[in-house]
RNA sequence: CGGGGCGUGGCUCAGCCUGGUAGAGCACCUGGUUCGGGACCAGGGGGUCGGAGGUUCAAAUCCUCUCGCCCCGACCA
């Protein structure tokens, strides 16, 4: 026929990220089997793959907690009414997206319970029991939980009524200990996206109008995504004595005097798989940072003639016996699958190195290995495996963050006014903007009007944006954010 | 929550306007041949058309309600 082919002839076969990228991020989740949609409106099921993508960042930001002095505990799913009602901002905050225990059994109880936005409240609660003490003092505990927020518009893993997440509580004598830990923290997140997830951010502070319900301040990092979104990686509350003040939590201190602790509160959530997705994906589809990716290496054994199959079998068993240990490799031996089949679909999966197995290797002795960021393919000898393959590993690491940071950076513009603020989103709709703000809620609200852009952060780190400090005003980053 | 769009085998979709009792490609199963960039041949299984109600001799198709999903906006990790 002389028609043009459809161009989606495999059911693999994805949307361009420039045509559509909300699509292609839908399609990439699901097919990529990262999460699929569940009969429950607004949750999702975190397949295997995506789950073992969370497990990784998981163990490596609970090593990095732990490491910053921090233990694991668990609370209650179920949140009484009257424990959240207690601080005012933060009940507003969270009062219209709270899911309610309303009957247990088949009988309605007395007082109903919230299904957990966040752990604030009940934390509160325990703490004003534990704490008596300077000595007691500081309480570092973090959580890791599930929690549930009513949300009307939902994404896989952006935004879903359920999802995972760690949430630290803390508890300090003064104001300064308390900051400190709200920084470190901040710092904590920033190294582990950076480094592990090879996403750059700029971390800062939230101005007032996006602070947490509740808190005093509130810092954060924030990432941007391939088609030129903002995308909040992470926060850290400084609470001030708010909650402590509403429940109660006091201490003696050496003098003797009743004080007030200092708390914080931080966390991320199971939206940093989202956040991988939009910021290394391309056409292919997925590509996974090697230090959380659940297949950090796949095998796929390639013979022509039965003759072939025992001897390439043979050093494919010999390949996993080397470097089993040494990286998390997959062996895809299925037989109904072609060798072309599966490089598509690896490819697609995001799996950093492929490794393709057949009779010309096993007489070379060699594997030949292609990366997923570049294409590029390697001949690597047997011997030298378990050596070259994690430089290789940590090679793509290093080349996905370099990527993201100069799209970031190229995409990070300095603007001189709020007037060139609105004009570049009205012309491009992308892009992180820097600019001088006077600190005004009504420089906020009319940029938003105007062009749907807010303030994502006032970064820390001015060391890009010297030229725009001027007294009286704050550095602020402004862009449209998921 | 407002505006728009869509729900038909596992997936993508045709059929709906002009009612007559369901199709294609891919996927899946069996056998065989294959396997270095998405293999091929032959045979086969699977849907009652998101759900409920209504109109009609007859509904995937028309009407009402409802649920869910997607996109764009207002609020949030």
């Amino acid at each position: 026929m002389s028609e043009s082919l459809p161009r989606k002839q495999f059911v693999e076969d994805l949307t361009d990220q420039t045509d559509d990228f909300s699509r292609w991020y839908n399609e990439v989740v699901r097919k990529a089997q990262l999460a699929d949609y569940s009969p429950v409106r607004g949750s999702m099921v975190i397949r295997p793959y995506g789950y073992g993508l969370w497990e990784n960042m998981q163990r490596l930001l609970d090593r990095r907690i732990k490491d910053t002095g921090h233990q694991n505990a668990y609370f209650p799913l179920l949140i009484p009414e009257s424990l959240l009602k207690l601080e005012a901002d933060h009940v507003e905050g969270f009062a219209p997206e709270c899911a309610w225990v309303t009957e247990g059994g088949s009988e309605k109880l007395e007082e109903r319970y919230a299904i957990r936005p966040t752990s604030e409240a009940i934390i509160g609660h325990m703490y004003s029991r534990w704490i008596e003490s300077y000595r007691d003092l500081p309480v570092l505990i973090n959580q890791w939980a599930n929690v549930m927020r009513w949300e009307k518009v939902t994404r896989l893993f952006l935004r879903t009524a359920e999802f995972l997440w760690q949430e630290g509580h803390t508890a300090h004598a003064n104001e300064p200990e308390c900051l400190e830990e709200v920084l470190r923290m901040l710092e904590v997140y920033r190294d582990f996206v950076e480094n592990e997830l090879a996403i750059p951010v700029y971390a800062g502070k939230k101005s007032d109008s996006e602070r947490f319900a509740g808190a005093q301040d509130t810092y954060s990092i924030e990432a941007l995504m391939r088609d030129g979104k903002a995308l909040q990686a992470g926060t850290s509350h400084h609470l001030g004595q708010h909650f402590a003040r509403v429940f109660d939590i006091t201490y003696q201190d050496e003098q003797g005097r009743r004080q007030f602790v200092w708390q914080t509160s931080w966390g991320v959530s199971t939206r940093l798989v989202g956040a991988i997705v939009m910021t290394h994906g391309d056409d292919q589809g997925l590509r996974l940072p090697p230090n959380v990716a659940p297949i950090q290496a796949v095998v796929v054994p390639i013979w022509r003639k039965d003759a072939d199959r025992a001897a390439v079998s043979e050093f494919v068993a010999k390949v996993k016996q080397a470097i089993g240990g040494v990286v998390r490799l997959h062996v895809d031996d299925r037989d109904q699958y072609t060798p072309g089949w599966k490089y598509n679909e690896y490819e697609m999966r995001g799996v950093p190195v492929r490794l393709e197995i057949g009779p010309k290797d096993v007489a070379n002795n060699a594997v030949m290995s292609v990366r997923r960021d570049t294409r590029i393919k390697e001949s690597i000898p047997f011997d030298q495996l378990a050596q070259r393959l994690p430089a290789l590993l940590a090679d793509i690491q290093r080349t996905l963050f370099e990527q993201a940071k100069t799209f970031r950076d190229d995409s990070t513009v300095l603007a001189g006014s709020k007037e060139e603020v609105i004009a570049h989103f009205a012309a491009e709709k992308r892009g992180l903007v820097a600019v001088a703000w006077d600190g005004s809620a009504a420089f906020e609200a009319e940029v938003k009007e105007a062009c749907g852009a807010t303030l994502r952060c006032m970064p820390i780190d001015l060391s890009r944006f010297g030229s725009l400090e001027k007294p009286g005003h704050r550095v602020a980053l402004f862009a449209r954010a998921y």
